[in-house]
DNA sequence: GTTCTTGCAAACAATTTGCACAGCC
DNA sequence: GGCTGTGCAAATTGTTTGCAAGAAC
């Protein structure tokens, strides 16, 4: 999981500014154990900065991911998901009260549907990320 | 993979009517190699069914998804893409030209980075789908 | 004939973009 | 002071919805 800290060297080496709306942010993030939206970010940070714009949640977002300090979450619920854990591993989405939760990448393999910690897995959706022979 | 007489046979037992749109949407389907989003499948059925709307396409993939017939990819990219393989499997997504292809499960527990038949996997997206404690 | 499906167009919702102004370094 | 980041609002895009007319059974 990376901390605010983490973030903020990142954005330094590679160049950026540290503002109060990226400070507070990167805070929003390193204590998210839900996976938020970008709108769950922009009310949770409003809270302390009520000028922040959802378009700078975006934005930061967007960077963070293109650093590769953020991972992008799916759940088909036309939102996407910020996960500041980038370490390998699968998620847990409950397609009744849509909760996300992290869980080993050891429960992949085994053969849907089977029963993980009161969690009943009906299915997976499973996306490797990379470069093809032509474009690597 | 599901062949266009097991989705004939699936929509008539849930008591849905065999429509020349439908049956040429499962025919798309079932040669579709590629994973296509609806704009894909509208295109090319509209080389044989003019008249096609794109929304009675995305009432049909939503009625297959329903029916489990049919599971989503998601890439990033902004679109929904259909995948009439309803096996449990991996796919994998090239950055650069966003080719999506069928892998096996097994590769997703290795540790990235590594290659794979000449795909560099640099990252991985995991959804597990289905019901928590509280909702099952 | 009844019921389900289609096509059309408008509505929606998440995200992106452009630009003038503000604020970090 | 230069240059990046912000806020705002409009634009964009994929998808959904409502409804009258059409087709399956």
């Amino acid at each position: 999981m990376k901390t605010s800290q983490d973030l903020i060297a990142r954005l330094r080496s590679a160049g950026g500014k540290l503002t109060p709306q990226r400070l507070f942010l990167f805070r929003a993030l390193e204590h998210a154990h839900s996976h938020p939206s970008a709108e769950d970010l922009y009310d949770k940070v409003r809270v302390d900065l009520p000028s922040l714009s959802l378009g700078t949640v975006y934005k930061t977002l967007s960077e963070l991911v293109d650093l590769g300090e953020v991972q992008t979450v799916e759940t088909g619920d036309g939102r996407t998901h910020y996960d500041p854990n980038t370490e390998p591993h699968a998620h847990l989405h409950c397609r009744r009260c849509g909760r996300l939760a992290d869980v080993s990448l050891d429960v992949v393999n085994v053969v849907a549907p089977v029963e993980v910690d009161g969690f009943v897995i009906t299915g997976q959706r499973v996306v490797l990320e990379g470069y093809c022979r032509n474009c690597r």
